[in-house]
DNA sequence: AGACGTACCTGACCGC
DNA sequence: TGCGGTCAGGTACGTC
């Protein structure tokens, strides 16, 4: 279940193995992902050095010498594996090899991920890029931003802070920790935030994702060859998941709820 | 503009 | 053991 820290984490990872390399071959195996691969996508690909690498949101931007930027999601289920032990698996859709022999290969059971291509100058209108809020980790994304962002919504926080147009990157697991780390209640109307609540919410969502990043940074080593899925930041999380355990604060049993059709985890006493 | 329901998709899990 | 039903959720899209 990759979320803001975990696609950082890859991308970090990326860049440490395939910056300056050039891609020598792009074999796709199944086309139809959450968009359909462009039948061009290995041709603009092929022999494309790599200049940059960079996370936008949860998406992987890999920058390349003609101008054209490789677009990577992981969705729900997606895994960038990075030279596997293993020759192959089920749901390898794409496997890119470069000029130093190194294999990426994008996989995703669920196929919600995608890869695609877009060009450089197209990349911020496009429809992927063109409506998403601020990086939660900017400067832009602050208390007066959110205040503003959210004062004509009516839905619940929780709802608002997993809405990409409001802010990238929180899902479902971080908006939960994050409104724990506040002291506000999933359910309350987000236009009924005060200025101080906004405050300590930006700083918990950014605090929040930090030290998951930080605890993937420390994880990286092992992360090559793994599912993605070892070591991390469950062991950190306080709310998410654990459903009829105790809160770490007061002891109150953690509630299991749904919004939108969504679980939050929260502690009732502790959030209000 | 914002709210909301629905769709996409497979694997894990549960009950029989 | 096996099988069918249900659930999980990031994102886009259509409708009101």
């Amino acid at each position: 279940m990759p979320e803001l820290p975990e696609v950082e984490t890859v991308t970090t990872e990326l860049r440490n193995h395939i910056l300056g390399k050039r891609f020598t071959d792009v074999h796709i195996n199944r086309y139809k992902l959450r968009i359909t691969i462009p039948a061009f996508l290995s041709e603009l690909v092929n022999n494309q050095k790599i200049t940059k690498i960079q996370r936008q949101a949860k998406y992987i931007l890999i920058y390349l010498d003609n101008e054209y930027v490789l677009v990577l999601h992981l969705g729900m289920s997606g895994k960038i594996l990075i030279n596997p032990k293993e020759p192959s698996r089920k749901h390898d859709h794409v496997i890119f090899t470069l000029n130093n022999n190194h294999k990426i290969i994008f996989n995703d059971p669920r196929r919600f991920g995608l890869v695609t291509i877009i060009h450089n100058l197209d990349l911020a209108h496009s429809k992927l890029f063109a409506k998403l809020g601020p990086e939660p980790l900017s400067s832009e994304f602050n208390s007066r931003y959110l205040l503003n962002a959210i004062k004509k919504r009516v839905m619940p926080i929780k709802t608002t802070i997993m809405n990409n147009q409001v802010v990238v990157g929180v899902g479902k697991i971080y908006s939960c920790e994050s409104l724990f780390r506040s002291g506000i209640s999933p359910l309350r109307k987000a236009n009924t935030l005060t200025v101080k609540e906004a405050e300590k919410l930006v700083v918990a969502i950014q605090q929040t994702l930090q030290d998951a990043i930080t605890a993937g940074g420390s994880s990286l080593k092992d992360y090559v060859n793994t599912s993605g899925d070892a070591g991390y930041f469950q062991n950190n999380l306080r709310v998410y998941g654990k459903a009829n355990q105790l809160c770490d604060v007061c002891n109150t049993i953690i509630t299991n709820i749904r919004q939108s059709g969504r679980s939050t985890f929260y502690c009732y006493t502790c959030q209000c």
